[in-house]
DNA sequence: GTGAAAGCGCTAACAC
DNA sequence: GTGTTAGCGCTTTCAC
């Protein structure tokens, strides 16, 4: 059996609150008296009970991450970047999957998935919007990612359109006038999340050149993964609208589209730049090596990991919720690294 | 505040002992009993509070996975078939990374790391069979992956030899013969982990086929990262030994290798074919789709999940440790779906 | 079928 | 500086 403060207590011959002082640093332990605690501590193995330790502060050091897929490259590394957080508190971070299903992202925000839990990190793949009153919810909670705005909790995000306005311009600058918008359906440019604010992002850098808007340049899918991507991209080369860039809403739909083309030999980044967003370890990898966008990622993981903690820290005088915003770069690596061999004016 | 039991008990009008027996679906509660108790625990919205349950009961329902790093891949889909196995038993699952860090390994397993777990699942990715005793704690644990065997608890473990016996035999089958090995160094063989069981196979399934074994061929790194193995691959080249196809001990290694060969012009399948190892998904969206062994992930997961549940139910009675092997299956794909053009005898 | 009450291990207010 | 003690919310034994 685990030895108890109780045990401790009596092999170093004082009294429970006295151990407690020593565990907890507090002062008024006599030197003396703190290395014989401290020795019976080793002696014991002791550790402490944090489910007792949880029922009387009311804390269980834990916080709850929910994502839709922790296979998912993106969320894999935001969950790093959050357990390396959360490690540098002292903090254990549970991992729940949604599956981006409506039905398990209320059964995460009703607190019925995650209990020994301070706090919820979450990152919506299902509620939008109108969903938002959802968010009032009786536990500390940080929300991550662009499908809600201005809910009643602490929120982090990157700036999507800005970020996608200078992916755009990145493309432009190498040359490239037809660039395909892969990622959403152009019917479609309304609905929540990432994916419309990258389509502003788009248009806007657009505009800004000059170049006008080509709904035949903007395919869906509207599941991001690999398969769909490829998929979309076949049925923009079988379109026969003409395109030198494609511009990903992420990497994954990114390697996608490279997978088509080069089964159709347009060479990449000769024929058709790419670059694509989140900037996930596999841009590095693919061939060509892909351009993307850098969100910040470690950084929104700290500042949600921060704001967490101190909403769980704060008692009853609780601040307005705030929005964090973070720096974005614009990594170039092969597949932009080459200017348009010929100009194609749409 | 949250309600708590005792709310439930006065606003139903029983005792908290009859609310207790509704929550637990004991029998021995009248219908028209139970019906006020579930209607007061939804009025209320109750929710037990796990940290006085596990104080109570020695559970907390959750149990740990430490794994090196949730960014790679092969951890990331262990982790998500972890968690989905645990979801199905109503544990949640709190993740560890040790980045395969000694210190970490035994911060873990002293149970400092992860306390509110009633049990772990460990794959460690530094200890090694010299480490066997430290495996006895207090607590369950099940071992995942290769890095120690006999052990004194339950291990869930891929049939390495085996399966890496039949990925080289499928090289052969396509009339490879000069079959370089990625992923350790000649010298380096008899170490501990998969890498040296997954040797262990290339060579026996070489001997069957009576194939010579050339050092030559075999080449680290013994970091398994794109960037190590595409440089392991350029040197491999460069050395001018004559090979036609790539055992890979893992499909991080098989996505450098692609890198190194299209740099170099070579052409995958027709020159070189590549088997990789694990069945991640990268290898169906590589250029071109890797050909891997799919090592039964879910079932590992699965198996280990419930070892561990069971374990953590038994009580003193505890039986001796055991062993479980999941079944692998060769999945071809287009990087070894192409005979040799001509057989290169060494 | 239901209730009363002890106690899991810890924290912290209070006493000395 | 150190000790005593109440009580966090729950489970469970035992009594009725």
């Amino acid at each position: 059996m685990a030895a108890t403060l109780r045990d401790v207590a009596r092999l170093a011959e004082v009294s429970i609150k006295t151990v407690s002082n020593v565990i907890h640093d507090h002062p008024n332990v006599r030197d003396e008296t703190r290395a014989r605690v401290q020795s019976a501590i080793e002696e014991l193995d002791y550790q402490p009970n944090m489910s007792a330790r949880g029922l009387r502060s009311g804390r269980t050091g834990a916080i709850g991450l929910a994502i839709p897929s922790i296979r998912e490259n993106y969320f894999a590394e935001l969950a790093d970047a959050v357990i390396e957080a959360a490690d540098l508190h002292g903090v254990s971070v549970l991992v729940s999957q949604t599956n981006g299903l409506r039905e398990a992202e209320l059964d995460v925000l009703s607190g019925r998935r995650l209990r020994l839990t301070d706090g919820l990190l979450f990152s919506p793949a299902s509620l939008g919007q109108d969903d938002r009153d959802l968010l009032n919810v009786r536990f500390p909670l940080v929300l991550l990612g662009e499908r809600m705005f201005d809910g009643p909790t602490d929120h982090v995000t990157m700036l999507n359109i800005e970020a996608a306005t200078a992916a755009v311009e990145h493309l432009i600058s190498r040359g490239r006038r037809r660039i395909a918008l892969l990622g959403v359906d152009a019917e479609r440019l309304d609905e929540a999340g990432s994916a419309n604010l990258r389509a502003a992002g788009y248009q806007l850098a657009l505009q800004q050149a000059g170049i006008a808007y080509d709904p035949a340049l903007v395919v869906g899918p509207a599941h991001w993964d690999h398969d769909d991507a490829a998929e979309a991209t076949r049925a923009l080369i079988r379109s026969g609208a003409p395109f030198d860039a494609v511009f990903a809403m992420n990497d994954t739909l990114a390697v996608g589209a490279l997978r088509a083309l080069a089964e159709a030999r347009f060479r990449v980044p000769e024929d058709i730049a790419i670059i694509g967003f989140d900037d996930i370890e596999a841009t590095r990898f693919s061939i060509p090596s892909l351009s993307s966008v850098d969100p910040g990622r470690s950084q929104i993981a700290r500042l949600a990991v921060e704001r967490l903690l101190h909403r769980i820290e704060e008692k009853n005088d609780r601040q307005p919720p705030q929005r964090f915003t973070t720096d974005f770069t614009i990594v170039a690596r092969e597949s932009t690294d080459h200017p348009a061999e010929r100009s194609v004016d749409g």
